[in-house]
DNA sequence: ACACAATCGACCATCATGGTCAATACATAT
DNA sequence: ATATGTATTGACCATGATGGTCGATTGTGT
């Protein structure tokens, strides 16, 4: 977590490539694994800059975890309307900014599941307190506030909602893993979209009352 | 893929040790990644032996490929009754056959999972193909002979479809994620059939025509 | 021209790797 | 018992990657 002062210093754009070849490394390999050779070559700077901004691969990582705790929290967490009281519209939106969020930070989401699930490196305590916070927040913001009368009366709320929520999110690996390799950035996403929202609208029909309009 | 003889002919549980030993070692790690002095450890032989049984690493892991396809296709794969013509199901009877093989053949799914999504090590042509009808078969076994007509009118069966699919495969990875570690033999199952059943039967009541009786 | 910070990459000790092979342990047959 | 042949081991090797260091070079501001 400690990094030398120089670091904030230094260009805004070299610091991101920085971190981001790092996350990717980290994303990618775990910590044991990642290699401090491929992130400066990745980052395009010298052996010696890396160890000086950072004192160590651990202070880099832990480095890593901080800062991108903060911006999940604030890119992604803090854009997410609570107000939207319809689960699935809730779902919608949630999809959106989670989208941007990862065209603007890549691996990010990827680094976090790693930093999680990896026991066989211990971080400090408050890091590790932040880390748990996050994913309870993360829960809570799912389904904080959410309508439970949109939903029809012969089937048992939770199961509808979880249901609902695995369905989508499947959709969205298997889109992602068609995607995997290709520049996201090349491609016209506006028909998937349209695709996701067919596929809210046949959730809507099946999950939730009939529509008496 | 080309083994010495004598390993075909040494103890069968030795066999099974070693193979599953290997296989998760590349399941786990890749084939780069992996490596032959762990796979020893835990298969509880020397070095030398498993450069005996396969001349080089690389053999070794095309005797696994195949060994992997073929076990899928004859304890998997051709346990699915086609003739169960209800897609949810199919999909629970699938769910079975899936958890008997995990228990018989653990890391087998993970392990032709990865060689998939590897790019970077080239397999003979044979098992290339064989790689790829496996997956088209698989794909097959899901949706051949599956009736339609149980699908509400009012939205698209094959947006339906892919949506139970995604919301199943969600029931179960959420499962497989909170078991992780523990062995699952010491594991009473039967709560979480029920619990799955509960979910198939809220999929029924959502996705299927009303019921009539 | 000077000071000082930023930056690089050759270099280091260490370690894990895939693979080898001389040496054993073991079994079987005579 | 002895001899023969096979199954098995693990110390050993060259190689390459690792995290980290540091003297040298470049750049910048005065």
């Amino acid at each position: 977590m400690h990094m030398n002062q120089t670091f904030k210093n230094i260009d805004e754009t070299k610091q991101k490539r920085i971190l981001n070849a790092a996350i990717k490394e980290f994303a990618e390999n775990g910590y044991e694994q990642a290699s401090t050779n491929k992130i400066i070559k990745d980052a395009g700077i010298g052996k010696g800059m890396l160890f000086h901004y950072f004192n160590n691969k651990k202070d880099l990582y832990e480095y890593l975890v901080d800062y991108a705790l903060n911006i999940t929290n604030t890119e992604y967490l803090q854009r997410i309307d609570i107000d939207e009281s319809d689960f699935i519209e809730r779902l919608k939106q949630i999809a959106r900014i989670k989208a941007e969020f990862h065209d603007n930070n890549p691996d990010v989401k990827n680094f976090i599941g790693t930093v999680v699930l990896n026991d066989d490196v211990e971080l400090p305590d408050d890091l590790e307190t932040r880390l748990s916070d996050f994913q309870k927040t993360g829960y809570a913001l799912l389904y904080k506030k959410i309508d439970k009368s949109l939903v029809r009366d012969d089937v048992d709320v939770e199961k509808a909602f979880r249901l609902i929520r695995w369905a989508i999110e499947g959709y969205q690996n298997e889109l992602m893993q068609q995607f995997q390799g290709e520049k996201i950035a090349h491609i016209d996403l506006q028909p998937y979209w349209d695709e996701f929202y067919e596929y809210l609208d046949v959730l809507k029909t099946t999950f939730y009352k009939e529509d008496r309009t």
